[in-house]
DNA sequence: AATGAATGAGAATTCATTCAT
DNA sequence: CATGAATGAATTCTCATTCAT
């Protein structure tokens, strides 16, 4: 691991442990092995290092996406797997998600969100095409919106269920089927 | 209106010009028109201003709601006053809404958010309610679970157009009428 | 008790227990049961309440010598007497003593410290004087001075048994013990 | 010089100058020709400085000590010069010995103390054996309590005419003489 | 490229003190 | 006399950033 990914890595965690707000470049440059100095090389802020960890948190979700979901298999399955993944890699990340917005919006780089989001979304919005294609979802949708649509609903279903709320496994499963149903309506034809 | 409320208030003006970050409480109580000292008579710190920013907000949108949304109207106009309605208020926030993740990420007010949210959550879920009981939505529809779908997804929807784009109106009808086609769907009988 | 003696009984027990550099006058009047305005109404600062608490120690070493030394008993065992007497006391104010050098010595208090033990040095200084003239201490003493240099010695071995060395039995009994005799020595005809 | 030294150095001097309670970290670091948060590198607070300034007073107490006193010299010469070593040391630094009292006994420092005098105490315990040995001094003292004593009593004497009074001449004249025939009758066989 | 001691601007926070009630 | 909310001057302390090695 190069030194950049290092101090991405190393800046999860910490951020993890203490919060944005507390973190300083120290600590960051001590978990990481390298000195305060030795950061600057590579990162002008500690904010400047959000958007790095944002392309990971979405390089999880496409990989867990393409590693689950099968365009053969039925809506409801490809549904099923896709709010599966997106649940996964939030409960995950549920540390550092939030203070990626927090991350983002503190400082300039909230334009870069829609940048790094895009594989992701461009990732749903083809498997919406094919099934569209296929006439498993409703001709009126538009893939691009609707992508944008789908992956927000799920990602605040997750966080409603992992971050803002004392978690509970019955009303995870509650929450995952009832927007399940959801999907299903609002997509078919 | 008495001390407390005019530091919120003053906070949430000081944030929008500035950023959490940059803002000093200093900054804050100038604003609010008393000593600095007297900031920490009511609020311990900076972020702790945080869970009444929010509370104001979700006030903001509760309020704009209940004046704009009709039961009386068939389904289709109902959706598309409540979108107005958050998007409205999200667009006004827009500064500061995603400041308020970041406010209540960084410290243990987490489990506030649910708290704070849950008056917005019971109007929607009363909302679907009556509709349901008019047969206007579908029957298979839990209102607590929905409610919290459906607020999620137009905020997300919102914060979408508002936030981590380049605004652009084009973009903004398109998002919000392919939205108002997908709550319809998901939500009708 | 009147509002001053309670506000310099408080005094000793915040002190006691914060120290002098961390003590507030809040803490002060808290402990009292008064407001923080009415402090001033007796006091006009943290340190000028030193002087009074000095008072105290100085009062309670009289009467405790009083109490205990006789002028009929032979030297040894009027000595004996004395110095239980102070190191009793001594103990008793551990936490305070050392603070009044504190308190009398950062501010322009110093010049009232003479004045503070001066009854303390004259009762000593009285004692001596009547022992001078039974024969039971030497010639050649001053009372005057004498007086300050017992009190000074046996002080400073009760400070250095309770305030500067970890407590243990032995190591009192020793100390005491070899002060006796030295005392003694340098009174004895 | 250091600048751990360096800052013990100039924290002496803005103390004596100022007393503790005025004096202001940039104060000292200014004296010492450093920035404000270089003193935070050597030590966390202006208190904990106090140790290792009164380290510096007792190796100040023992230099003059070992090159004034002469163990060939007949007792009364050898109390005389061990008297005038310790009012000398005590006249110099009357303004910071008392605040180090103050300093270590305000923080959980007061364990230090008898660490920091153990070199001094020894260094007259020393004196005091060989004496004994010579049969210059009297049989029955314990070298070890006895040499804690009459450091305690020259101190204590030292501090009576230097701080604690308005200084007279004459009165410190009287009390040296006082204090070394009230030393010689405690010692001597 | 890497280091980490030194810097010092800048902010948070405290708390003695006041004064209208 | 007593109160305690409000004040704001004064200081501590932090921590991003630099730069000589």
């Amino acid at each position: 691991m190069d030194k950049k990914a290092k101090i991405v890595q190393a800046s999860i965690e910490v951020f993890k442990e203490k919060g944005i707000e507390k973190t300083k470049i120290a600590d960051i440059a001590q978990k990481a092995g390298i000195a305060h100095g030795t950061f600057y090389l590579y990162f002008p802020s500690k904010l400047s290092v959000m958007p790095a960890i944002a392309e990971q948190i979405v390089l999880q979700f496409m990989n867990k996406i393409e590693a689950t979901v099968s365009i053969e298999d039925p809506l409801q399955k490809q549904l099923n797997q896709l709010v599966d993944a997106i649940f996964q890699v939030t409960e995950e990340f549920r540390d550092v998600s939030v203070l990626i917005y927090a991350g983002l919006s503190t400082t300039a780089h909230m334009s870069q969100w829609e940048t790094i989001y895009t594989p992701l979304y461009d990732l749903v919005a083809s498997l919406l095409e094919t099934n569209k294609n296929r006439q498993l979802v409703r001709e009126t949708i538009d893939p691009a919106h609707t992508a944008k649509l789908v992956i927000g609903l799920i990602e605040s279903a997750a966080e409603q269920v992992y971050l803002y709320a004392a978690y509970n496994v019955q009303n995870e499963a509650n929450q995952k089927a009832e927007l399940l149903t959801f999907l299903e309506h609002a997509l078919r034809p």
